[in-house]
RNA sequence: GGCCCCGUAGUUUAAUGGAUAAAAUAGAAGUUUCCUAAACUUUAGAUAUGGGUUCGAUUCCCGUCGGGGCCA
């Protein structure tokens, strides 16, 4: 497509010299897909000439598609309206490149330019809660994210950088040691994260009816939110952590053990993975050899009181605490450790943060503070923000509790399927395990999908109702297109007709619809490129979508076993397997599992 | 208080400065002796507001109103 683009744009240049004398260079030369309700495939703006070849827009088209369909053997023929010159390519023209397409696809797709080295970090969840519906977006923009990248050529490393430290887990585990009874996953049959979750509630619960109890005797709120006993021993325990005392070592290690199993667990079912797992309590200690670094090379500058900032103000930001005057770090002195740490375990061109957008700020003054280090990785730095998720009834609270489970919703959704499923009795002939595994693909194909459709900058609203909808632009109505060309190729082999590109190499002309089809499905690299340039799996998403919707046309209008001529037959065959193959492919990049039937 | 982001059909989302603003869903009306109707077709409906730049603005700039976030 790109080939074919950029030949139309090279004989559009050619035209403008010859009809206008006037030098215009082809690269500079911005070629539109032609609306749907108008002939023709690339649109031409003539607008913009008008001032410099001295002649209307209309006039400029004309001329323009009078010389394209004389000399650029592709153009079919062309039609002007206003300033728009549509021009229309030759079936042959999209046979050909449909032809190409057959004999190497996969191959060419990840062909964009410079192979990179990227490490994409996503996830990254506290280990004193299981994950929840946010948590979902995160993980499954990073995997695609990731997936897509490697798509375009470059080289990735999915990071997880696990917060498995600090006061919020000291105190899942004051609770656990207090109303814990020697509960276990096992004896309470209750998953690893969701215990250590509920222990985290408890402390809550505790501490606020202690907090009550203080105000009540006269406390102010303040004081007494610091000197509830709870919160007490809860830092006690974090400096006893931290001094590495073996008794709640022991716990904690237990206690994250139970988190970790239960995380797999979820990470399993959502189909999400990692190559490099870090820990914050192997890294929470790194960066503070980079504050010595900036305060050596004077770009950090040291308060009366010990604690070490860096002025930011050249840089539009403020100055910024990098280590208290006690020396003890805040979150971006870690931040500048394990940005270091992974330029070291990888040295990456690129360095992907998934987190969200109120942490915009954060991800600013980080990468500045890495530009004043002089680091070079700095530039490499990328804030992949994304917008939080909210309910139709408003933002996700836990203090009201109106947080979304992820292993609930998923549960949820799985039923969902399975209802929907057996409703409509098409799957008969499945085994138990089968219908299972159906299931679970359509599940996870109608949550990812909604998730992952809208564009990741954005903030979104996650309507339970519909996002386990089947129909419109879900994850299900693409799965279900794959679907139904797996039972056209299966009927097709049972037929034995031949679909391989010698069996239609005499077909010349197309249906409307087949050529709708042949043109997207030329769009697929670029799309792919488009994708992995903006980090957006969204643009995937919709290319599917879109894909799904050219078919289900072509699908009604011609219907394809009908046809007696036996090299039509065949192209139609072979178009079906090709974008039964492209949404595969497409749906892969967002982790979703296509079905042979559904 | 300072800084940042967002306002598009009833609703959820699209639109490198280009055409009559595109879909989905909800609404109305249709399509199955024929490959999966979880599909397809038709229909009605929107750029918060006031200016500016431009041949042309949902897009860029300024003000107003409304929503969200960050920094203490």
């Amino acid at each position: 497509m790109k080939q074919l683009e950029a030949q139309i744009a090279q004989a559009l240049s050619q035209a403008l010299q010859d009809t206008f004398q006037h030098a215009f260079p082809a690269e500079q030369i911005n070629l539109q897909p032609t609306r749907k309700e108008f002939a023709g495939t690339f649109t031409f703006v003539t607008f913009p000439f008008t001032k410099a070849l001295g002649k209307g827009p209309e006039q400029i088209g004309q001329a323009l598609g009078d010389s394209l369909v004389q000399h650029a053997p592709q153009v079919a023929g062309y039609n002007v309206v206003k300033g728009f010159l549509n021009i229309e390519i030759k079936d042959s023209v999209w046979l050909q490149l449909f032809a190409e397409q057959v004999s190497q696809f996969g191959a060419d797709l990840a062909k964009t330019g410079q192979k990179q080295k990227v490490v994409v970090e996503y996830s990254s969840p506290n280990t004193n809660k299981p994950l929840h519906l946010g948590h979902l977006r995160n993980n499954f923009l990073g995997y695609s994210v990731a997936e897509i990248l490697k798509a375009a050529g470059n080289d990735v490393v999915k990071a997880n950088l696990v917060n498995d430290r600090g006061i919020h887990i000291c105190k899942s585990m004051i609770a656990y040691e207090k109303f814990g009874q020697g509960e276990t996953p096992e004896s309470a049959g209750i998953k690893g994260d969701h215990l250590v979750g509920k222990y985290y509630v408890e402390f809550d619960k505790a501490y606020k009816a202690e907090i009550d109890q203080l105000v009540a005797q006269g406390v102010d709120k303040e004081q007494a939110k610091k000197q509830a006993p709870l919160m007490l021993e809860a830092q006690e325990m974090l400096q006893k952590w931290e001094q590495g005392d073996s008794e709640t070592i022991a716990l904690w290690q237990k206690m994250n053990g139970w988190v970790y199993d239960g995380f797999n667990a979820t990470y399993t079912n959502i189909g999400v993975d990692f190559d490099k797992f870090y820990y914050e309590s192997n890294t929470y200690l790194l960066g503070k050899d980079r504050v010595d670094e900036g305060l050596a090379k004077g770009v950090f500058f040291k308060k009366p009181d010990g604690s070490v900032w860096v002025d930011l103000t050249e840089e539009g930001l403020d100055e910024k605490l990098l280590l208290r005057a006690d020396g003890t770090s805040v979150y971006i002195t870690q931040d500048l450790g394990t940005a270091e740490l992974k330029y070291e375990d990888f040295g990456y061109d690129q360095s992907l943060y998934v987190v969200a957008d109120e942490q915009n700020y954060h991800f600013q003054v980080l990468k500045a503070v890495l530009k004043k280090l002089q680091k070079p990785y700095a530039d490499g730095i990328v804030h992949l923000s994304y917008g939080m998720v909210d309910l139709p009834s408003g933002k996700m609270k836990s203090r009201e509790g109106t947080v979304v489970d992820a292993d609930e919703l998923v549960q949820e959704m799985i039923d969902t399927a399975r209802q929907k499923t057996d409703e409509l009795g098409k799957i008969d002939g499945f085994t138990p395990e089968e219908a299972q595994q159906l299931y679970h693909t359509l599940a996870m194909g109608a949550l990812k999908y909604f998730l992952l459709k809208v564009d990741p900058k954005k903030r979104m609203l996650f309507n339970p109702e519909e996002s386990i909808e089947f129909h419109g632009n879900t994850g299900p109505f693409v799965q279900y297109t794959h679907a139904r060309i797996a039972a056209i190729q299966r009927k097709a082999a049972e037929m034995g007709i031949q679909s391989e590109t010698s069996a239609f190499e005499g077909v010349t002309d197309l249906h409307e619809t087949e050529r709708e089809v042949l043109v997207l499905l030329n769009y697929a690299e670029a799309t792919i490129a488009d994708a992995a340039r903006n980090f957006a799996p969204s643009i995937i998403a919709q290319y599917a979508f879109d894909m799904a919707k050219a078919y289900n046309r072509f699908y009604t209008e011609v219907p394809i076993f009908q046809e007696t001529n036996a090299q039509k037959l065949s192209f139609r065959i072979a178009l079906s397997r090709q974008v039964a193959q492209t949404i595969k492919r497409m749906m892969g990049l967002l982790g979703i599992a296509v079905p042979e039937r559904m």
